[in-house]
RNA sequence: GCCCCCGUAGCUCAGUGGAUAGAGCAUCCCCCUCCUAAGGGGAGGGUCACACGUUCGAUUCGUGUCGGGGGCACCA
């Protein structure tokens, strides 16, 4: 771990020492920029044209003052003022150089920093009700979240995984009866059937083992069926089990562990549901009407002011959420984040609402939300709507089966979380260069496959000399390198997981690109020895960068 | 009606207060006697939905309009 981008720093450096000169204590940010277009230079600086206002100067008449003052350096080959008053830098091809080394120096820490050190966050995702198997939404939470807690990881943060399950609620009592009914040799369309009921042929599956009275293992549980059809109860009990059963295979299948499973009854048993409405009533943020008890949400910028105990005496599904998220925070969890889809937009400024009325000193934009939108599955053309499984819906398992679980994974992170998604399965088992993940795959096969021709040793890489790296392909594709620990550091910042899928397919593509342009086992040791620590440096970022997305680099395809 | 998100190439989508707005797919042309052609190079293709405003500069920021999605329960 070490600075971000050496060479930017480098730069800003000069520019500012410069600044200090021409402008002392004038308000300038300074940032050294890539420009798109390549003849202008490997970056450059707008810092004149900031100046421009303030001192009330020609921005080309500033840059060249500037330039009057900049040191010079070896890395740089050539400055010029060019367009409204950049300063545009051209670094020598040695510039580049360093990367290589570094990143075989760091290794699977290339990448990593340390804005979190010393910080917990809780990462809440999938948190699906066990009332059936996880659909592909859930699988886009799953990956999302797996994604951000590793990118956070890689940030220093401590990072926790939960998954947050409903086993108190009106789903939990419609699934106890769905299953009872089953039981009893009802079916879907059946006279007697409830239409509120789920109609899944899992539902039926779950009814037939509990009636054979087999015992079901979820990570936190374990439960033996008593066949008694009369006993809701216990039908309820063995039901969720088995689903949660269910679920643990699908995020088996999906490579994702959760760290704690927190049910939402613990916050009954454990009084907290009721300490934090004595809290919010004992604070006066609640009013009597109706029957009901409210709380006044709208003090804290929500639309309305929500229910909290319906006149039935029961609460509503908030109170809970809010002494869920009061508990996060007594666990110190300073940052939290959950990953929700867009539906429940809605709820965020209630449940803020709610944490800042339990006058806790809660940070005010405590929970961060993450929320995604749907996802459709394509196949043959046309899109997949029901699964055998779940009835309705296609479930995740299904996709994974379907294809597998890189390209699930590579293709729900693909997209901003907040465009919809369209998963094509045919397009993810392409072995082709239409597939985005394949490309990337076979971006580290290929570099795999070279290291196997070529039989030398470590050593005589790491003395190998980078002189001969000064071609356009061999530039560009040190520049990529460079520029991962920003792009990882972005991702994490921003919560998009997405710049580390798109760096990726494009240092693939740079590296498909130079592999093409060169027949590079030549015979001259120089040459070979400088294009394989290259090549070892791509093949480290890409490890580096699917393993965040959690997707696997074969060596072979 | 109110709130949030989105509107960028034929399609799917990135991106940015700056200098000529990008990628993949699709279409067309080209490249293996060679480490995986499972790849690469090139061409065409755009009123960045529209209008007004802020700014030296707006596709990016603000307001409004239109279009698409989601949410607006004493459900969860």
């Amino acid at each position: 771990m070490s600075s971000t981008h050496p060479i930017k720093d480098l730069l800003a450096q000069l520019v500012g020492e410069a600044l200090d000169v021409v402008a002392p204590g004038a308000p300038v940010s300074l940032e050294i920029e890539r420009p798109k277009n390549a003849s202008h230079g490997d970056f450059s600086s707008n810092a004149a044209m900031q100046l421009a206002r303030p001192l009330k100067k020609n921005p080309r008449e500033l840059a060249q003052l500037i330039l009057n003052e900049l040191s010079a350096s070896p890395l740089v080959a050539k400055t010029e003022i060019a367009g409204a008053g950049f300063i545009n830098f051209h670094l020598a091809p040695a510039a580049w150089h360093g990367v290589v080394p570094r990143i075989r120096r760091e290794g699977r820490a290339y990448g990593h920093g340390t804005r979190g050190q010393g910080q917990r966050v809780l990462v809440e995702f999938v948190s699906a009700n066990p009332t059936g198997p996880l659909h592909v939404g859930h699988g886009r939470q799953a990956a999302l979240g797996d994604a951000l807690c590793n990118l956070f990881a890689a940030q220093g943060w401590a990072v926790h995984r939960e998954f947050y399950y409903n086993d108190a609620g009106v789903q939990i009592a419609t699934l106890a009866s769905s299953v009872q009914c089953r039981a009893r040799g009802l079916k879907p369309g059946d006279a007697g059937w409830p239409e509120s009921a789920y109609n899944g042929d899992y539902i039926a599956e779950i009814a037939a083992d509990f009636l054979a009275q087999k015992t079901v293992r979820a990570d936190d549980r374990e439960v033996t069926a008593s066949g008694n059809a009369d006993d809701l109860d216990a039908i309820r009990e063995f039901a969720v089990a088995y689903l949660r059963h269910e679920q643990d295979l699908d995020l088996t299948a999906f490579a994702v562990k959760f760290d704690h499973f927190y049910l939402e009854s613990s916050l009954y048993t454990s009084g907290r549901v009721d300490a934090t409405v004595a809290t919010l009533v004992a604070n006066g943020k609640t009013y009597e009407q109706d029957g009901a008890l409210w709380l006044r949400t709208t003090d804290y910028g929500d639309d309305k002011d929500r229910v909290m105990r319906k006149s039935d005496g029961g609460y509503t599904y908030f109170v809970p959420d809010v002494a869920y998220h009061v508990a996060k925070w007594e666990r110190g969890f300073t940052r939290a984040i959950n990953i929700q889809g867009t539906d429940h937009h809605g709820t965020i400024a209630r449940v803020r609402a709610g944490l800042q009325s339990v006058g806790l000193g809660i940070a005010e934009g405590y929970p961060d939300y993450l929320l995604h939108t749907m996802v459709r599955v394509m196949r043959g053309g046309e899109e997949v709507k029901i699964s055998k499984r779940a009835g309705s819906y296609v479930t995740l398992r299904d996709l994974i089966e379907w294809t597998s679980k890189d390209a699930v994974r590579y293709f729900l992170l693909s997209r901003k979380p907040d465009t919809e998604y369209v998963f094509d399965v045919d397009l993810a088992l392409a072995k082709n260069n239409d597939n985005p993940v394949f490309y990337v795959q076979y971006a580290h096969a290929r570099i795999c496959r070279v290291f196997e021709e070529w039989g030398g040793d470590a050593a005589t890489l790491e003395a190998a000399s980078l002189v001969p790296l000064v071609s356009a392909h061999e530039q560009a594709l040190m520049q990529r390198l460079a520029e991962y620990p920003e792009a990882v550091a972005a991702a994490a910042e921003e919560l998009a997981p997405h710049l580390v899928v798109h760096y990726l397919a494009a240092l693939a593509g740079d590296f498909h690109a130079w592999y093409n342009a060169e027949k590079f086992l030549v015979d001259d040791p120089a040459t070979k020895h400088a294009r394989l620590a290259l090549a070892d440096a791509c093949r480290i970022t890409i490890v580096n960068g699917l393993a965040l997305l959690g997707v696997s680099a074969p060596e072979t395809m």
